[in-house]
DNA sequence: CTGAAAGCGCTTACAG
DNA sequence: CTGAAAGCGCTTACAG
């Protein structure tokens, strides 16, 4: 009857159903696993929880797990590909429901390989949250990041001229070389070439977008705005800006790109590109949903980030 | 061999784990929770995991229960009482290794009485972590919130002067609470008695800092200084005071606590209480291990914050 | 010290 | 349509 597999009468459906009522009935996840094969917890792992963008997916992706009666195991990549490689270990024996991860980080070979063998080996539907990794036939829900930042930079050329720096083209970051991509994209619609004493390298923390612009700033180098790889370099870079006795928009404009809480308080407030998380953990639910019943989903869902316009420029 | 629990030669030994080596044998965890009626995932309930405070604990419990081999089962309160009872239902037949709640909100007796009552019919070693529950004999790891604000608005007072206003006393909220009676004591240390014009409730938002402090500037309520409930609080209020035409620390001084990320890089950079996840991922780990051990572990650490000033007073 | 049996709570085929 | 058996992969007692 609970399984709704095999032919039943309407009359003894009626009767367990009571008697699953009156006993509170609950069957067994770890019997339920073990006989079946999987269970009913989705692992997630997230490129670095303490930063915004993950911990509100995370928020939105265990909310919409728990409307289909799902469990979230969550696992912290920390931007390390070591790390992933020994919790997919980990992760083997598990008889997961699911498997999504969300990183900004480009996976090596090994890791790429790593994860389709337990996609089909072990029939583990496997995802994709901010990577596209369409091509390996793991479907991926990703924005157009690289369409983001040329449509800011391009703002900000016709509203405040140039030049302008790119903080954040993080190595081994798929997001960070979009949105680079897009920055370089922005300044060949204007006939820029793009300056190699203008881009500058960083992680996604405050501490790299601080470092790198005081770095430039102290260094006499000139530019007129800063697009950077995500809100906390922003944030960091807009200290130092700060810091050295700058003002923001009227001497150096500043835009992020995630439009984490904070950004909306800042003093000026932050213009950035938006997110939306909880259609991240619409679509994951559709997707674990179409594997479950063997349909094909689409291998890629591309997000439009809305850009959103505030005082730092 | 491998649960060490039974007699077996040195020899056999050998073999058996030379075996396990060659096929790279792995327990699988659904059998083992099944068989043993406990498994190797402990559920962390949090109040908001969008909140600093929250991701970077989470980020902590996490890998400090990695290193004892323990899964982490992540559920968001989202500060609603009745989420609670929802989750604890759906947790009561998972075979969990652990149950650890951290959140900030007062329980009431209903919820405390669930969380017993799974902690002793089905003896589920239950945590509690910032707020204080070792009267109801539930192993508590917290703050000593109410020293902290008391020694930072004692400094403010002797530095700044008077007077001080509290943003977020949150009702229901024990820290917002204990955090409250430390400034209401720092008060009185100066022969100042509270004044309701002074004290605003709010949520533990940006916004709820920036609604309360907006409304009192506005309303020309005067003041020299903010302690608030939460650095994001503070952040919030740190916007209005702003917005508003005034310089920080100049005309209004402003504390947090909580040290999240974003703090030191603010502008100004904000002076705050500190906190120490990793502290409580390895106590939090200490306890589980003492329960598995049948060992008796303290039921209340309590951890000190340390004062960090900056430029915000 | 070794080996085999029982049983955790389910689901899935299968016999009636 | 109903009922009972087999088996998922372990751990724990028990017989030898």
């Amino acid at each position: 009857v609970l399984t709704g597999a095999a032919a039943v009468s309407s009359a003894t459906r009626v009767k367990v159903m009571a008697a699953v009522e009156e006993l509170g009935f609950r069957p067994d996840p770890s019997a339920r696993a073990l006989r079946r094969g999987y269970g009913d917890t989705v692992a997630l792992l997230v490129g670095d929880i303490e930063q915004g963008v993950y911990s509100s997916l995370t928020k939105h992706v265990q909310s919409a797990l728990e409307r289909i009666g799902l469990e979230l195991m969550l696992y912290n990549l920390g931007h390390s590909a070591q790390r992933l490689e020994s919790i997919l270990e980990r992760v083997e024996s598990m008889r997961l429901a699911g498997l999504a991860i969300a990183t900004s980080d480009v996976l090596d070979r090994q890791a790429i390989a790593a994860l389709l063998r337990r996609a089909n080996e072990q029939s583990l539907p496997v995802f994709s949250i901010g990577l596209a990794l369409d091509e390996h036939a793991i479907p991926s829900i990703i924005y157009d990041d690289e369409a983001a930042t040329r449509r800011s930079v391009n703002a900000i050329l016709q509203s405040h001229g140039g030049p302008v720096a790119y903080v954040g083209r993080i190595a081994g970051s798929a997001s960070g070389g979009a949105r680079y991509r897009g920055y370089a994209a922005a300044l060949a619609d204007h006939g820029i070439a793009v300056d190699e004493a203008l881009v500058w390298d960083s992680s996604f923390r405050h501490r790299a977008g601080y470092d790198s612009a005081k770095r430039a700033l102290e260094e006499g180098v000139a530019f007129r705005a800063i697009q950077a790889g995500s809100d906390e370099i922003a944030i960091g870079a807009m200290r130092a800006i700060v810091e050295t006795g700058r003002t923001i928009p009227d001497d150096v404009a500043v835009v992020g790109i995630g439009d984490i809480d904070v950004s909306a308080y800042l003093s000026p407030p932050l213009t950035t590109h938006g997110a939306d998380p909880a259609q991240v953990g619409e679509t994951l639910v559709e997707m674990l949903l179409a594997a479950r019943n063997g349909e094909t989903a689409p291998l890629r869902t591309v997000l439009e980030r809305p850009f959103i316009r505030r005082a730092s420029t």
